[in-house]
DNA sequence: ATACCCTTCATTTTT
DNA sequence: TGAAGGGTAT
């Protein structure tokens, strides 16, 4: 990219007073130009940092943006407002939200809690989940939030099937939310919205202090982040807005692409400035970008060129099924690398669902090629990491009775459904939280005395570390919980790899609220929290590694790459056909379009002719009707070589690449099991007697006979008499865990 | 309490 | 297909 500013972008950093709307193609340098918008309010307009607020979608774009104004200004931008919708909302509330009824420190909960609590809220109302199914209830909810949409008028409208239930629902749901002092993604929104719009005088302290927005990715936003942005741009009207019709993929999650195109409508005296210049393909790939993209209707003409060379013609990749396909990616990755001098980092592997990744992500491992996956499986929503962080949670919110629940048993104490059944029906009926239940466990009849003991130890173990929380800074706080329940060790009490991936994880978690408290200037234990919960695993990405990166295309929105493979180009998977045959063609176009202009200078378009989706079913697949709409011209078919050597390889999975170990985040590694020879010597005979209690006298290192197992030896013991459990090593070095007055053993 | 078997779900995309 | 969660036998 050049060094100066072209004319248009120098009039976009300029053009600082009054609404603005950027019209920005893909590649035409846009976080360039509002980088240097930033700087330019700031250096040359004299305002101050701290009247300037940038609204974007995901923390990685935040994150960038912050970096890259830091480095023009020279300095830390503590007091600029620059991040998602959803995190500037959060710090809005945290400050404000006790004007309408909430803690400041409230608790975000991410959509499984959700679930957890519309389920609760059903078995209330008496609704059963065949009749109405939480996850749908969920969406309907949130899309009726995301209109601003209040259980009552959702009742009223009455749309939908089952209209009168998800109303009872939604409302329920709210109350639970509220009574634990909780908001879910949407209800930071709405709830910031709501706060403005009851109490004026709020609004005009935010509108007063921030005289210069900044929204990005203007295309993607929702209604009610349309409402916020109106709300708080409606004194200055120094609203400047960023973004690409044609790049609006989100209209499945309650986008309304017409934010965008009807801006000049809601701002008549706004300014327009288009950034048609792309800095980042090759003639060839926009070419096929915007034929691709032509095709479709509600859209704003533009046109994008380039200064840069035709390049390569892009081609396409046929593969008989999805192994194939991903074994031709395999080897193109493989020839651009010698031909075309390339690392791991430079390619991207693209896709419309995540379950395509598996084929894509075996024949990788096979081929000992370092790769990276990005989405799916989140580190903040592993069982380990949510453990932890409900210890905090509760730490933070004693109201959060989802993270009571989810730790008042791990690591384990002795306290199951039954006896939480008991503290509930006692804090119902002396109408206080579960938690607060818990430290009066000696008034709940029916509870054995060391089961009393259990949950006041419990309780009075949080309640310590809630005096903690104010000396000690969030790392501190959760190191110091961590060893206080002994979680670790919990952890390390079965020493599987599956464990010990969990204790590195919470580690890394631990390192990640050091670095936390570094770098943030609010670095309390709800500020961390804020921020964990609006956190993406695309946040996490990083460039720099020398690794094929997978995702889905959504995810590789603001991305790009040298190379890149757009995988299951077939009608039907993308453009992705619903069950009930549903799809928005138009919205599907236009993520083959983001996809396509993630490249730089090579980009591959594969396609499987069969496919197995759900498993067995494989299904014949067309071509996406996408390819169609590329000029021929622009495409280069590879011959496909179905020949012996393809299924050879298909068959026993070699690759030309020789096994080699390496990380992907999430998932496990195929990792042999400790390879225990076979055990056939014959060890000291212990002779099987049957004592009167039932107890067995086999100790560590002892043989046994197992009924399935075969011969195997002792190599723990615990428990006594009837509770007796060992742990045997059989002959294939598996280990068991038994109990032993159901394992008939015998000496052996 | 654990281990295994069964069912179900996911397969659209995410803050 | 495979992961994950529930239920049941041990």
């Amino acid at each position: 990219m050049s060094d100066a500013l072209n004319p248009v972008q120098q009039d976009a950093v300029r053009c600082t007073d009054g609404p603005l709307l950027i019209l920005s193609g893909a590649g035409s340098g846009k976080t360039r130009v509002i980088t240097h918008r930033i700087a330019h309010l700031v250096r040359e307009k004299g305002v101050s940092t701290s009247r300037i607020m940038a609204l974007t979608f995901t923390n990685k774009a935040a994150g960038e943006m912050k970096e890259r104004v830091e480095k023009l200004l020279g300095g830390a931008m503590r007091s600029m407002w620059i991040g998602t919708f959803h995190a500037i909302s959060a710090r809005i509330l945290r400050r404000e939200g006790h004007w309408i009824g909430y803690e400041r420190d409230f608790i975000i909960y991410d959509t499984s809690d959700q679930l957890t609590v519309i389920r609760e809220a059903m078995s209330n109302l008496m609704i059963s989940e065949d009749r109405c199914p939480p996850k749908s209830a969920r969406s309907r909810i949130s899309h009726a939030k995301n209109g601003y949409v209040d259980p009552e008028a959702f009742l009223s409208s009455g749309s939908g099937p089952f209209a009168e239930d998800v109303a009872k629902i939604y409302r329920a749901y709210q109350q639970i939310m509220r009574a634990r002092n909780a908001m879910d993604f949407d209800d930071l929104l709405v709830n910031v919205v709501a706060l403005f719009q009851q109490h004026a005088g709020v609004l005009k302290t935010y509108q007063d202090r921030f005289r210069y927005l900044l929204v990005d990715e203007y295309q993607d936003t929702n209604h009610l982040q349309y409402m916020l942005t109106k709300l708080l741009a409606a004194r200055h009207r120094n609203l400047c807005v960023v973004g690409d019709d044609d790049q609006s993929i989100y209209q499945w999650r309650g986008a309304d692409i017409t934010n965008i195109l009807n801006f000049e409508r809601d701002y008549p005296e706004a300014e327009v400035i288009r950034l048609e210049q792309n800095y980042r393909s090759t003639q060839t790939i926009l070419k096929a970008a915007a034929a691709v993209v032509k095709h479709n209707r509600t859209r704003k003409e533009k046109k994008l060129w380039t200064e840069n060379d035709a390049g390569k013609p892009i081609s396409v990749l046929q593969g008989v099924d999805e192994r194939d396909e991903a074994r031709r990616v395999l080897a193109a990755i493989e020839r651009e690398r010698t031909e075309g001098h390339r690392g791991f980092g430079d390619f991207a592997l693209l896709y419309r669902t995540n379950a395509q990744s598996r084929a894509l992500e075996d024949e990788l491992r096979n081929a000992g090629i370092p790769y990276v996956i990005v989405g799916g499986l989140r580190f903040y929503e592993r069982r380990e990491i949510k453990d932890v962080l409900a210890y905090l949670k509760l730490v933070a919110n004693p109201r959060d009775a989802l993270s009571l629940r989810r730790i008042v048993n791990v690591p384990k104490r002795g306290i199951g459904d039954a006896t939480m059944l008991k503290v509930q029906d006692f804090a119902v009926e002396k109408e206080i939280g579960l938690y607060d239940a818990l430290g009066r466990a000696e008034e709940i009849v029916g509870l054995s005395g060391a089961m009393t003991k259990h949950l006041k130890t419990f309780h009075q173990h949080i309640e310590a570390f809630r005096e903690q929380k104010t000396n000690l800074s969030v790392d501190q706080l959760a190191q110091e919980i961590v060893a206080g329940v002994g979680y670790i060790e919990d952890l390390q009490k079965d020493r599987s790899d599956e464990n010990q991936t969990r204790v590195e994880n919470v580690r890394e978690l631990l390192s990640a609220m050091e670095e936390f408290v570094e770098r943030s200037e609010d670095a309390s234990l709800e500020a961390f929290l804020s921020e964990v919960s609006l956190f993406t695993d695309i946040d996490t990405w990083d460039e720099e590694r020398d690794a094929v990166t997978l995702m889905t295309l959504h995810s590789a929105k603001g991305l790009e790459f040298p190379v890149v493979f757009i995988t299951g180009l077939e009608d039907g998977l993308f453009p992705i056909i619903r069950a009930d045959g549903e799809s928005d063609l138009e919205e599907e176009r236009r993520l083959f379009y983001v996809g396509i202009t993630r490249a730089r200078q090579r980009l591959y378009l594969c396609y499987a002719l069969q496919r197995r989706r759900w498993g067995s079913l494989g299904y014949g697949a067309e071509p996406s009707r996408f390819l169609r709409e590329i000029p021929k011209e622009l495409l280069e078919y590879e011959t496909p070589r179905l020949d012996e050597d393809a299924s050879f390889r298909s068959r026993s999975g070699r690759t030309p690449y020789p096994p080699r170990r390496h990380s992907a985040r999430g998932k496990k590694q195929a990792v042999a099991p400790a390879g225990e020879e076979d055990q056939t010597a014959s060890g000291d005979s212990v002779r099987y007697v049957p004592l009167e209690d039932g107890t067995f006298p086999f100790d560590v290192d002892s043989w046994v006979i197992h009924p399935s197992f075969g011969r195997g030896q002792v190599v723990e013991k615990s428990g006594l008499g009837t509770s007796t459990r060992l742990v045997v090593r059989f002959g294939d070095g598996r280990k068991k865990r038994l109990m032993a007055k159901y394992a008939h053993l015998e000496a052996g």
